[in-house]
RNA sequence: GCAGGGUUAGUGAAGCGGUCAAACACGUCAGACUGUAAAUCUGAUGGCUUAUGCCUUCGUAGGUUCGAAUCCUACACCCUGCACCA
């Protein structure tokens, strides 16, 4: 690598907070380091996603990794951030949770140097008298007590906190020095979010090895239009599971990113270099309107998570969809590929408009249909159409399928029977 | 445990016996303009084969009334004091 490490992270904003003296630290000593998921769902989110980027970089810089998934955190929950108490999890779904979290880890970091560990393999074990023994003893009340969270959640308009989540940082804080002991762990790298807790296991390992451990935190990303927490979109927050995100979402989401942010997230949510990023945006100033970074970004980060041969799929549906594109040219082959991506229903030849919009999902009632027809919003095939409209076998392009438009940007594929 | 205050649509928040499917704001969706962007403007925003109509909603269950989101009773949950505990 030609780029020190301190200096990539900086560069790229993933620089936040660190208990190192100077980051330089970081290029100078191979670290081992942790970082830990919560199986809170069965997917991570594209908030996991830039630390795992991040994650990407120390690894690139020689450093050595260890994933954790939060098999024991996720009984109990992460109280950051939340207002309120969290539900808590079954065992099976929590399994379930921690099987999809560490297949996401082996796609994120495919072919990389790192090892999986899970907080349950040492926690099952623990008396908890011993574990008050050995770490409640040393750790300070005034300290927890000052905890932002905590403040937060036991002040006047606080909703209160159950023991178990106010215990939460000290369970974490034993992760970091069970891993210190076992595998020579020394840092912590983690959202910002995840300060508090992180510093818990630092504090852990000086008070009792009386040694030195270290923490390095990322700046939430935040959308620069909106000032928000990035991430979340109409259907909530963007997965990383096919699953629960379509690759096409996710393609989607990556392709509308403002203006404002779309430097910030190549930084981040891709692997490209620094010469290659400054020519990407140094096209896309000359010409916004062609959206090159927006394009650039999807594709790289559709590429990462869903592999090459979903993000080409997807481009070329997008193609189609958005290009000036004559859909009568479309492939038998492209709609199969649709089907998958894109919301997918049956229709009857002959079938009301109202009700095959109402079906396919795309509004949520026969009253929302009405509406958006009377909006002009729905077409069929690129054709804006009206109430009184009724699906023809003669609309369909290839084998007997329609596509559904509602709005600028929502599709749905419906098969005629 | 006692005493006060609260619980309204996605969120915040009005309404305090009829004109309430419920003000307003935000959010969301759509249209225009654009670049599948942002900003702006316009419209929509419980459901019903779209109706000066019907149905379901104002914590839950009952009651009073011709009529209840609005009054009464019980219950649940939340907040604020006080007490208990120390």
């Amino acid at each position: 690598m030609n780029t020190a490490l301190s200096q990539e992270l900086a560069w790229r904003g993933f620089s936040y907070q660190t208990t190192l003296d100077d980051s330089a630290g970081l290029d100078k000593k191979k670290f081992t380091f942790y970082w830990g998921v919560d199986p809170s769902s069965d997917s991570m989110t594209i908030g996991n996603l830039a630390i795992a980027m991040m994650v990407r970089h120390f690894i690139d810089h020689g450093h050595k990794a260890v994933l954790l998934v939060g098999g024991a955190t996720g009984l109990i929950g992460d109280p950051d951030g939340k207002s309120k108490e969290r539900r808590l999890l079954s065992e099976e779904q929590l399994e379930h949770n921690k099987q999809q979290i560490i297949k996401q880890y082996k796609t994120i970091f495919a072919g990389q140097d790192f090892q999986i560990v899970d907080n349950q393999d040492w926690f099952k074990d623990i008396n908890y008298i011993d574990f008050l023994r050995d770490v409640g003893k040393h750790v300070p009340m005034r300290q927890m007590l000052g905890r932002d969270f905590v403040s937060a959640r036991l002040g006047e308009e606080g909703s209160g906190i159950s023991y178990a989540e106010f215990s939460y940082s000290l369970i974490q804080g034993y992760d970091f020095l069970h891993l210190f002991r076992t595998k020579g762990v020394t840092l912590q790298v983690c959202g910002s979010d995840q300060w508090g807790n992180s510093i818990a296991g630092v504090e852990l390992i000086r008070r009792i090895e009386n040694q030195e451990a270290h923490i390095w935190s990322a700046p939430l990303v935040i959308n620069k239009t909106t000032g928000e927490k990035f991430g979340k979109t109409e259907g909530g927050a963007v997965w990383l599971s096919a699953e629960k995100t379509s690759p096409y979402d996710f393609y989607q989401f990556w392709l509308n990113v403002d203006d404002e942010s779309v430097e910030d997230f190549l930084k981040i949510y891709t692997l490209l270099s620094k010469d290659e990023v400054e020519n990407i945006l140094s096209e896309f100033r000359v010409d916004p309107g062609a959206r090159k970074a927006q394009k650039t970004l999807a594709r790289e980060v559709t590429k990462l998570v869903h592999g090459e041969e979903e993000a080409e799929s997807v481009e070329r549906i997008t193609a189609c969809l958005f290009g000036q594109g004559d859909y009568a040219e479309l492939t038998t082959k492209d709609l199969g590929a649709m089907k998958k991506m894109l919301p997918a229903y049956e229709a009857k030849k002959d079938e009301d408009i109202i009700g095959v919009l109402a079906s396919s999902g795309l509004v949520s009632s026969n009253s929302e249909a009405r509406r958006m027809l009377a909006q002009n919003a729905i077409s069929v095939n690129g054709k804006t159409v009206d109430e009184n409209y009724r699906i023809q076998p003669s609309d369909s392009v290839a084998a007997g399928h329609v596509i559904l438009k509602k709005g600028k940007n929502k599709y749905a594929v419906i098969e005629l029977k």
